[in-house]
DNA sequence: AGAAATTTGTCCGTATGTATC
DNA sequence: AGATACATACGGACAAATTTC
């Protein structure tokens, strides 16, 4: 079968048709969408396609999406801007030595450094917080 | 987009920042690597090229991947890679959790915590200092 | 309480078209 | 011309969370 991506990709074109009935209040807030499945028969696209245009919506902030449960309209009316992005999961921040890290890198304890803070987590559980210290350049 | 491969290939370069990431104890052994679609996202790499690298890794033996669940990095298997970073320090001990590490946990502050911490060096100088923190089981 | 069905999450393999080095 | 990379798309399979029976 041909993929053909000429002018708009069919994820997009999709996105476009679901944002449409959120904002119209088709789907209202706080509404599940259709499942992925029966979006895949509507559109007559395969479930990876479905789930990209779902993506665009969810980075857009216009839906969540819970495992086993759906995906469901935003609750509340937003009028964020795009700026967004704020689970990174990873945070910088200068710390003061302790005495184990100052022995280890050999300065006053209390000195600063520079630490980086990672948290593992499968879905809700978190896995392991890793911290790494260097010293500041 | 550009498609310079200058010096390596773009897929050797993710597998280089990944392996790197499992040897530093970034990802814990047994830890779960980033899914195919976010490291998509992080290294602004096509679906193969990311797929490529964890071949890559999945051949060294440093990953295994599991069909549904994801790639994780291999168990503990030190000799393998021994030749790497032989004056690596690995210490395990107990530690209390601080107020940062009770919140992202859902613990009491003062609970106990697993932690992990490998001093990483080249020649006398002290690169980092990793601490790896989990939940008791 | 427990089994089954539903639904989303992830990976696998493959394919086509486009673009750049 | 060939290798590398990117974007898109399909269909299948297994895993995990949730809901339903």
């Amino acid at each position: 079968m041909p993929t053909p991506h000429y002018g708009q990709p069919r994820y997009r074109v999709i996105a476009d048709q679901l944002r449409e009935r959120i904002e119209s209040g088709s789907i209202p807030p706080g509404g599940l969408l259709p499942t992925e499945s029966a979006l895949t028969s509507e559109f007559r696209a395969s479930r990876g396609t479905v789930r990209q245009a779902i993506a665009v919506l969810r980075d857009e902030g216009m839906v969540t999406t819970e495992h086993g449960r759906g995906t469901s309209a935003a609750p509340i009316r937003q009028e964020q801007k795009a700026k967004r992005k704020p689970d990174l999961e990873i945070r910088y921040h200068e710390v003061t030595a302790d005495p184990e890290l100052a022995a280890i890198f050999g300065v006053e304890v209390g000195a600063t450094l520079i630490a980086q803070q990672r948290v593992y987590r499968t879905g809700g559980f978190i896995e392991s917080v890793v911290r790494t210290y260097r010293l500041p350049r």
